[in-house]
DNA sequence: TGTACATCAGTGAACGCGCGTTCACTGATGTAC
DNA sequence: TGTACATCAGTGAACGCGCGTTCACTGATGTAC
């Protein structure tokens, strides 16, 4: 390796480590406040630079968020797959470890609704968004199967099971289940667990029915 | 009735003719434009008033949207309903009658996302936003009843199967499947009839051990 | 029959404000010759 | 050793703009006496 080469890597390195900082910076505001409450100013002010200087490293706030999905979900997996890596696990335990990742982060909940609802969302951190959609139900896949999932379309089961999932923490984390937040945390993991129960039944057989009942569903694109 | 009463009653009923043109008004626009394309301004031409005369009947942009929801459930239900009540019906089917429901009109599953994820909602609105969920709620468990459900606990059940398939929806309707819409919509109804049949297995049983095994779970506030 | 007053629908214009993003610029460091 | 030039981190201030909502006002209609 040339002199030179060494010095422009060395420059390349210190770029990434500036970029870490902004992110880590996002990363901690994400973790203490809710997600409209943290803007470009407040993570310039955490980063310690202003905010012009952001636009050097992001090219948008939604490449920021994204970027912070990235990390959380890389986390929250190594958490839970370490788990499943040293022996069988049940669906009921996968469900409540996502329902705790997602309490734990409500920011992340958020940033994940962003990116599903928003409609003018920076094209380029749409595409990053959904090659994540993608790399995570491709492991699900593989934690599926290698649990013993018997089902002939695994990718169909991974999504409706985490889509469940989704649906019920984004319907009921908010839910008024006699006022305290802790019912409410209880009350989240009981669906989740009902939820993967109803799964666990469904995961040996079921889907090759629905299949078929589906393939003469007629295929009416919206107005 | 007295003369008096009688003329107090016309005024009334003029003023909620007036509500329900800024209603439809909004209704309208919103089968047709996406949710944040409609502005107040928007409404507002479209009933052939001024901006500001909309606040002479709806405390709020969020009041109008929870007031279209109800709406939207009520008709809704009204098609859907009907099946049922001329005979036996299967989950699968009122599944794809949910998927149908948001499919055609994309903004009301906006609105619910609106209630769902926004903090800053008006109150008012949020209570009523709440009311619309718990009666939906009820008369889901009524039907599943009705078809024969089993479970102990019933509303556990309908929480979790339409929380599945919103969650379904939400994460879904946008993903890429091969680009065109209609595969889009084809696929929402794979998913759908896959989470049914599970959801159909799972009716007879499941729940009990379930419920028992999140009894002992670790109530974890929010920190 | 007329006058003073209350009520309420309706309005044009402006307010407010958040907030992502860009602009024009400075200063430091490296490179070419 | 010095000069001209390129590159790039960094910045304060402002831009832009959407958009819900409010303000101060007009005009019509009903009511009291």
């Amino acid at each position: 390796m040339s002199k030179k080469s060494t010095f422009l890597q060395l420059k390349e390195n210190e770029r990434a480590y500036r970029r870490d900082i902004i992110l880590s910076a996002a990363f901690h505001l994400f973790g203490q406040n809710s997600f409209h409450d943290v803007g470009m100013r407040d993570v310039a002010e955490e980063a310690g630079i202003s905010p012009a200087s952001i636009y050097r490293y992001f090219s948008s706030r939604d490449d920021i968020l994204v970027e912070i999905l990235s990390q959380e979900i890389t986390k929250g997996r190594e958490k839970q797959w370490r788990r499943l890596e040293s022996g069988a696990t049940t669906l009921e335990e996968i469900a409540s470890g996502i329902v705790d990742f997602f309490w734990e982060r409500e920011s992340t909940l958020q940033i994940v609704g962003h990116f599903l609802w928003n409609y003018d969302v920076d094209e380029e951190a749409k595409q990053k968004f959904r090659s994540l959609q993608k790399s995570y139900l491709d492991e699900f896949d593989k934690v599926l199967v290698g649990m013993g999932c018997e089902v002939s379309n695994v990718r169909l089961f991974s999504k409706s099971f985490f889509a469940s999932l989704f649906g019920i923490i984004a319907s009921f984390r908010n839910y008024p289940q006699g006022a305290d937040t802790a019912n409410a945390y209880h009350n989240l993991h009981l669906l989740a667990q009902a939820t993967a129960g109803v799964f666990k039944n469904g995961m040996q057989r079921v889907d090759l029915e629905a299949i078929n009942a589906v393939e003469a569903y007629p295929v009416a694109p919206r107005e």
